[in-house]
DNA sequence: GACATAAGTGGACCGCAGTCCGCTTAAGTG
DNA sequence: CACTTAAGCGGACTGCGGTCCACTTATGTC
C-alpha cells in the first residue's frame, strides 16, 4: 500500500536468490532517493494546505523540495500519483480499521454489522479530503486500479459472502463503493446540500435491503 | 439539452421584451457562428473516428473545420464541451427511448418494468462509446451538472416514487446510475472480462432487491 | 580503495489546453 | 443604404504536465 513506484524498469530479473520474505518487489530505493521522496512529499503537503490542491505544480513541488522537476515524474508517475501518495498515508489508518481495529468496523462483529459499519466510516475518513481527493481523479479509470480501492472492494466483498447476501458479490460490491464515491459525496453534500447523516441513513437502507440484516 | 452554450456571457440584461415564448435563454447563434458550429462538430467527428479521442486535439480540429482555435473554445468552453457535445446527438436517441418510446422502457408500462428495462437499454446505448465518454470525463465532478446526467437521474427518481420503492428516492436513483457508469462498465468489462449479460443480470438483482418487483 | 554499473538526477524541451485582445462582420435601426 | 454595435473571430501567448538524455552518485564487489 505505501511504496508508489510507478516506474519499477526493473527488468523481469529470474530471481536467484530465494526470498526469505514472499515480499512482491523490492521497493527499497537507494538512500538519496528516499531521502528525496520523503522531501517531496512533505513539500506537497506544505504546498497543498498554503496554496490549495489546484495550485500545487509539479515544478512548484520540485522547486519547493530543493530538487528537479525530472524527479518528481521518476518517483511517482504523474501528478495524480503524487496526490495518491500524498493520500496514501491517511489511508493505511482506515484500512487498519477496517482490517484489525475493533468491532463493530473491524473483526468480531458479524459480517451485516461490519458492513453496516463500512460506510459511515469511509464517509466520515473522506470527510475532509475532499479536495484532495478529487485532484488525484483524472482518470476516471484510475480509480480502480488504486490499491486502496482494490482492498475496500475485496474487503466488502468478503463481508457480502459472509453475510450470505444474495446476488453477484463482486457488482454489488462496486454498488455499494458507488454509492459512497469521494465524487458523488462531494455533490451531493456540497451542491445539493445533503447532509453527511443522510448519506448514513441510506447507507444502512441500502446494505438492509440487500438483505444484511443487523 | 442540444445547445452547449458555456460561456453565454450575456449580461444580466432585465428583459425589457416580455417573453413570447418562456425560453432560458436564446441560444440561437449568429448565423456565421451557427455555421462554424456544425463545421466544427463534423470535423470533431471525422477526426474522432479516423484518430481516436486521445489524438483529437483542439487546435487540430479547428484547423479541420478551417476555423481558428479561439473559436472552438468560445463554442464549446473547453476540450470537454466539445466531447460532450459530440455526445449529445446520440443521448437524445436515447432519451426519446425512455421519455416517449414504446414500453417497457417508455411509458405504458407500469414503473417496475420500465425500472428493470433502463440499466440495459443504456448498458446497451453507451456499449460502442465507451471512449469518447470516458475522454469526456476530466473533472470527476462535471458529470454531475450535465443536463444528460440530470435527466437520467430524474427519471429514475421519478419511476422509484412511482413504483413504491422504500428509502430515499434521490440517493437510490443515484445508487442505480452508478452502477451503470460508463467508467465502472469499462473496467468491468475489459479489464475484468465480465459480460455485459451479468452487469444486466446485476442490474435486475439489484431492483428487484430494492423493491421493484416485476 | 579502485572499479563497475545500475539507479538516480535535473533541466532543457515539447505539445496541448486554455486565455487574451485587437480586428472583422452579421444583423438590427432609421 | 449608411450607420451602430454586439457578437464572433483568430492566432499569438502563457503555463503546466510530461519526456528525454547526458551527467552524477550510491552501492556492491574484488
Amino acid at each position: 500500500m505505501t511504496g508508489h513506484v510507478p516506474p519499477p524498469l526493473r527488468p523481469p530479473e529470474a530471481r536467484t536468490t530465494l526470498p526469505l520474505a514472499p515480499t512482491g518487489e523490492p521497493p527499497q530505493l537507494r538512500a538519496d532517493a528516499a531521502r528525496n521522496r520523503t522531501r517531496l512529499l512533505d513539500a506537497a503537503s506544505r504546498l497543498l494546505t498554503e496554496c490549495g490542491a489546484a495550485n500545487l505544480t509539479m515544478e512548484s513541488v520540485a522547486a519547493a523540495a530543493g530538487v528537479g522537476k525530472g524527479t518528481v515524474f521518476r518517483r511517482f508517475g504523474d501528478r495524480a500519483g503524487l496526490l495518491l501518495a500524498l493520500l496514501d498515508h491517511r489511508e493505511e489508518q482506515l484500512q487498519a480499521a477496517f482490517l484489525s481495529g475493533p468491532p463493530p468496523l473491524g473483526p468480531g462483529a458479524p459480517a451485516a454489522e461490519r458492513l453496516h459499519a463500512f460506510g459511515p466510516a469511509v464517509l466520515r475518513h473522506e470527510r475532509n479530503q475532499h479536495p484532495l481527493i478529487l485532484a488525484s481523479r483524472t482518470d476516471p479509470l484510475r480509480n480502480y486500479t488504486v490499491p486502496a480501492h482494490h482492498l475496500r472492494l475485496s474487503h466488502i466483498t468478503m463481508l457480502l459472502r459472509r453475510a450470505d447476501v444474495a446476488g453477484d458479490p463482486e457488482l454489488l460490491a462496486h454498488t455499494l463503493l458507488g454509492s459512497i464515491d469521494t465524487a458523488l459525496v462531494h455533490h451531493l453534500t456540497e451542491e445539493r446540500g445533503i447532509p453527511l447523516e443522510r448519506l448514513e441513513e441510506g447507507w444502512h437502507h441500502l446494505v438492509t435491503r440487500l438483505g444484511a440484516t443487523r
